[in-house]
DNA sequence: TCTTGTTAGATTGTCGACAATCTGCTTGTG
DNA sequence: CACAAGCAGATTGTCGACAATCTAACAAGA
């Protein structure tokens, strides 16, 4: 018989739909770091009840994007400088890793994939789509780590990424001026097909520099200028429940 | 006046405790891998309504102990060769890059602590008690990522002790017996102490290998034979919703 | 004026019940 | 006997209501 293979059905609980739709609105800075949710409202714009919102929100906690204090709230995670430079340096630790664990396993299907995700990441520049040209970059950066063949590796990694899109997303909307329009990957890309591994992963270090430089200087400006002013209930009692 | 700093009161939500006995009976192997969670028999036996037991139940599954199905249950994660040998290859990476960060931080409050995890490790090694002796180990080798001062690097560890702690406890279950009472860590505390990083990083990564070697081959043999016989209900429909 | 105790309102945490879905068995039919 | 349809039981997902806790405003007293 022909080996057709059908893509899974679509989730089915409100709960992963929720998850979907808030962590869509934390990414894109749609909800602001700092900011608090309230329950009965969301719940109430989704048309849903708390019950599966307060379990979304329990896994967007443990996904490291929310912040919870008992009987004070939940919270959208604030943005560090700090944040920023230890997700940036354990980037580069495994950007190294997932390239020596990926080059051995190129082909054909890896290369095309590599192209696509390059074109999408062209195609969001060229139509001005900030948003979504954050989306095809990080998705075009996270090859190496879905082809490395580490279940490990690619959680550690999306987990990240949840973040550096995050903090990207803040980064285009406070500046709210297109990304340059020369393709940045070029060079990245063809490394990747080449067969020199250890410029491959040189250049990777240095591509992130790249792209951290505007956005740590961001970051560090906002904390000059003391906390984000999103209304916020300032939580003083407690801590966070971090994972 | 005096600076007294009070340690952050204790967790008092039902959720927080809840979890906490989860991840213990997990890690300690009183849960067997692909087991099936009854939430309506927890929940009795925990006297707890199935809110905050489920709420707990999603931030395990995000964790990476557990594993959900749609409408089919949630499960404890199966252990497989791969996993084990995907999670030891990423701990090196993290281990070195832990060590060159620490390096420079170290202080005599360090070494202090050092000792004092290691004589933790020594003392439930000559009191047999081998679940004691696995939590004390990793937590004598997470303090290096503990003082590397990355939050982000250190998530990314306890993520990572979790499931090794599960495996380790797994693989003493089904042996039966203690590890070898001499003192394995000996090098690596004197190496932590001393001047030579590289060394140090080296030593770390051949430490590991000892480590994993006989637990991949229990894990190895464990996939020969099949799947755990665990009672569970097979789920084959949907896919887990891994974080 | 400053501090302390009280109270009202809002929000989070928890509960018990109902709805939706799955699994396995039974039953009917060829 | 093979097989499909349908039913019953069990389990998960969701809901609305109540309890516990927090915050902020206000009053009383030193």
């Amino acid at each position: 018989m022909a080996t057709l293979d059908f893509s899974p059905i679509a989730d089915t609980t409100r709960r992963a739909e929720i998850v979907a739709l808030l962590r869509r609105a934390i990414l894109t800075g749609q909800l602001e770091p700092g900011q608090k949710l309230n329950e009965l409202r969301i719940s109430e714009q989704m048309r849903v009840s708390r019950a599966p919102l307060r379990e979304a929100m329990r896994e967007l906690v443990q996904e490291g994007i929310l912040t919870s204090i008992p009987y004070a709230g939940t919270f959208v995670i604030d943005v560090t400088a700090k944040d920023i430079d230890d997700a940036y340096s354990l980037n580069k630790v495994l950007d190294e890793f997932a390239i020596a664990r990926t080059w051995p396993l190129r082909d054909q299907r890896f290369f095309d994939e590599l192209d696509r995700r390059h074109a999408a990441v062209k195609q969001a520049t060229r139509e001005l789509d900030t948003t979504r040209q954050i989306e095809t970059a990080l998705q075009l950066h996270g090859l190496i780590h879905e082809w490395a063949d580490n279940s490990v590796l690619l959680e550690t990694w999306q987990r990240l990424t949840s973040r550096l899109q995050m903090y990207f997303a803040l980064h285009q909307r406070a500046r709210n001026e297109p990304v340059p329009a020369e393709d940045a990957h070029e060079t990245y890309v063809r490394l990747l097909k080449g067969n020199d591994m250890p410029a491959a992963q040189h250049h990777a270090k240095e591509h992130i520099d790249f792209d951290f430089e505007a956005l740590l200087a961001y970051a560090r400006g906002l904390e000059r200028r003391g906390p984000n002013d999103a209304s916020r209930a300032s939580p003083t009692r407690g801590r966070p429940e971090t994972a």
